[in-house]
DNA sequence: GCCTTATGCTATGCACCATAGCAATAAATA
DNA sequence: TATTTATTGCTATGGTGCATAGCATAAGGC
């Protein structure tokens, strides 16, 4: 069968971000957690304290959206909101939540070691930078 | 903010994809086209008769999904469903699919060149092959 | 003190994808 | 040829991610 559609960078991207994202989901699974579960864990690791509203800009998700997420969270037990005032409140991870990044980043580690392993060794120092020139 | 999500290829896959899907549909909202229609019309007009079946396999979409996609494809006069015998049956476009395909395939073009031009041009020739190695 | 803005939230709908199961038919095998 | 197996298109259903619209409360600027 004939594939024009191999000639198209964005398909490719969306195919090969798919298919990445199936590996990476599936082997979270084993913790519990998603891929926003596991973006947000780390950005919450660096970032101690973060607003809703902000940790929802650094992972792509709007406010609205952020509540059912942070509640899901917060009742796994891996997260908290400690309000700072009236109406602003900063997220924390709790203990558990640490401890739930400790295996999964070591998870992530290892996936992002065989994606990287896939792509032919002249091409792979590009890898990053073409996506990140893409993204912003 | 500290994002230590940046040092993630998977990550900045999945960004990118996202952003750039986001283009994409938009651009093809303009011929009433979401981003699967434009892919099974190159598709089907580069393999005239494809299974349904088969334009899924090559699609990635799953037989049960085909059907809703399909009939919708079908109602907008896009495709048709050609018996080929009692169970199969080959999926031709339409002349409104071949033109509408037509508008469709230069939008997608110029936005496929907006996509490359958007990455520093060192790293231009490796994001096909890297991305292509990463879906298969 | 008043107006504007930010924040967290509810409600809702669309798009995409996955699984399970089914009837009809074609193809393979005994 | 007759029976079994596999394929095809399909129905039904649910989960997930993401978007918009709107709201009450509270903080900050004038």
């Amino acid at each position: 069968m004939k594939d024009p559609l191999l000639e198209f960078p964005g398909y490719a991207l969306r195919r090969a971000a798919n298919a990445a994202g199936a590996i990476l989901s599936e082997r979270l699974s084993a913790f519990g957690l998603r891929q926003a579960d596991a973006s947000a864990l780390i950005l919450l690791d660096a970032n101690p304290g973060l607003t809703s509203s902000r940790l929802g800009e650094g992972l792509g998700i709007q406010r609205a959206n952020m509540v059912p997420f942070l509640n899901r969270l917060e009742s796994d037990g891996l997260v908290e909101r400690v309000p700072i005032n009236g109406r602003t409140q900063g997220i924390h991870l709790t203990d558990k939540g640490r401890a739930r990044l400790v295996d999964a980043r070591e998870a992530i580690e290892a996936f992002e070691a065989e994606l990287i392993a896939m792509v032919p060794q002249e091409h792979r120092p590009h890898l990053l930078p073409a996506l990140l020139a893409i993204w912003n």
